[in-house]
DNA sequence: ATAACTTACTGAAACGTTTCAATCGGGTAA
DNA sequence: TTACCCGATTGAAACGTTTCAGTAAGTTAT
């Protein structure tokens, strides 16, 4: 591998002004400029990364991590992520926390050994206070993404979750639907809040409607499709009398879905069904599957944008986007605006 | 950040003796290590990986290039590879190529540029020659992974596609359906030749049981979702007489599903359905898809073994992989074994 | 003609490691 | 006692950049 060394040597100028060209510095002759391109071209000169990452202590790298990268959620997020820094010169290595805080922090040392400039962190499983201490005095740069909940002192983008599960509740009972059940998340760890604003934006819903909260028909379950499957097998044994369905995710609704039809009732005839996320897979599903969309670009592109500005200025005021969701209507509800 | 000088200095040792420690020579005497350990925890000394980078001549990261992370059969794949890639150590650059070849190419010069140790590339859109004319003269260890066909003189794991496109249609054959239709992909470019054991299997399937080949049975599709919908549209608008579809990957199959219960028909008493890469949603659809199961895992996991090897190993034999597809038999058949 | 700038370039230091020849002190053999 | 060896440690060079204080030559102002 030649280096800057036989760069210099070969066109018969300093090292420090071959530097020069290379970085495009304004004050180099034109005539030396080509003379020094000319050599590189020869001598297919490429400059050493470790070097310069060594010299200029950094390294053109982000780390990304992501709870499950075989959760259809994310890919597009990584997409979003992996395009637009790729735009700034930089190239994202990633991490899959498997959904485990503990794996997820292991995944920030990690790389913060490996100098990363700067981590994006995509939330799932998050213990908000710990994450908190746990960043307080890392001088990196990180900005999370979360869908659900804003983290004080740190740079976030997240979703208006409550907003979210109020426009699904809402439409199912704008449609009609009097018994709206819920499939969540986790509900019961303090820690765990992946499911509160969706929770809260269901409870307004219903409260505005002057429902009242009827927790036979809440179901908690795991954000996974068989989850969902289970959780309305339950409501079927329970017999509880049941119209329509809010799942917190595509994924639990598609499971939802599957026990529905199991039991030989129709959708959305019988029981109507509305998602969140708008994973592809909710517009392959038969019903197409009504659900709440979560800009998925945006939180890529603007988590890269922040970290991108938090890495050149150094002044340091925590970060705060928040995106509205958007309720896509298809067929799992009665509705189809085709 | 502390430097290894300051760990020597608070220690009262040499940079060369404080280093050893580190790497864990072994002529160290105990009591000196324990020093240098002492003065490395209290100082909370990280190594420099830049440094050490260039003094080593290694980044301890390799390249991942995939054609489309979006597509629900590569997140398992880049799961098995990051997990047992970090087993050795490495950290993985991801690199979306857009299902283009071109974008693949760049990455590759990308990935060089930044100094991996070594490459892993999932095939896709592959132009065999004029990839292995690019690889030729790189030695950057690659090795790439494909779900279709073997490339001479390149390290690759790949899949007998031709046996489970053989086993695909001949599952269906002996079920007793006489009429079995492919969906398949690109197939008319000798440079794109994603389908190609696929379809080799398909007419090797026919012609065991005396079949001969109807073109009109057959479509040529672009592996999307919509793509699957579009080409089982069209064998209804040509109106042909067709018992089972034999989808050339799962995505296409959901589609063609999709169409077929759009159309009133049922699955599988009017129509059977087959598909192949056995990605998540093949087991939630309805009914449940039976499909050709791809070995994601050891895929993944193989390559990062051949990769590892190359790069310890100095000398180079091309290695070449080839693993067997499994028959999942679920509902989408008129059989159902649960 | 001298001083003060400007422009284009040079040379060496620095970034933080690893490596390796050299050294040093102490033990063993002759 | 001298010679030799051995284990533990040192010191400096090297990896390939970027930066920055200098410098030499040319330009402008006085």
């Amino acid at each position: 591998m030649p280096t800057l060394k036989d760069v210099a040597k070969k066109s018969g100028v300093s090292l420090g002004t071959t530097s020069a060209v290379i970085n495009n510095k304004s004050w180099v002759r034109e005539s030396t400029r080509q003379r020094v391109l000319k050599a590189i071209e020869e001598l297919n000169y490429k400059p050493n990364q470790s070097a310069r990452n060594l010299r200029l202590r950094k390294t053109h790298t982000i780390g990304l991590i992501v709870p499950d990268i075989t959760n259809p959620f994310f890919p597009q997020i990584i997409r979003s992520i992996d395009t637009s820094i790729r735009q700034h010169g930089y190239l994202v290595i990633l991490c899959d926390s498997n959904e485990d805080f503990e794996i997820g922090l292991d995944n920030f040392t990690t790389l913060l050994d490996k100098q990363v400039d700067g981590i994006i962190f995509i939330g799932g499983v998050v213990r908000e206070q710990e994450l908190a201490k746990y960043l307080k005095d890392i001088k990196t740069k990180i900005v999370v993404i979360e869908k659900e909940y804003e983290i004080p002192e740190i740079d976030i983008v997240c979703v208006n979750a409550r907003m979210g599960g109020y426009d699904a509740t809402k439409h199912l009972l704008n449609l009609g639907y009097e018994t709206v059940g819920a499939i969540t998340g986790p509900l019961t760890n303090e820690n765990y809040r992946a499911s509160f604003g969706r929770y809260k934006g269901y409870q307004l819903a219903l409260s505005e409607s002057n429902i009242s909260l009827d927790t036979s028909l809440v179901k908690e379950s795991d954000f996974t499709y068989h989850g969902g499957y289970l959780a309305m097998r339950e409501f079927f044994k329970d017999s509880v009398q049941i119209r329509a369905i809010f799942a917190f995710n595509d994924l639990m609704a598609l499971g939802a879905m599957e026990a529905i039809k199991e039991k030989g009732l129709r959708i959305p005839e019988d029981i109507a069904v509305v998602g969140y996320d708008d994973i592809p897979e909710a517009s392959y599903s038969s019903p197409a599957l009504t659900t709440v969309q979560l800009p998925k670009n945006q939180l890529g592109e603007t988590a890269v944008e922040i970290l991108m500005d938090k890495m050149r200025n150094k002044e340091d005021m925590p970060v705060k986007r928040v995106f509205q969701t958007k309720l896509i209507i298809r067929n799992s509800c009665g509705i189809n605006l085709e």
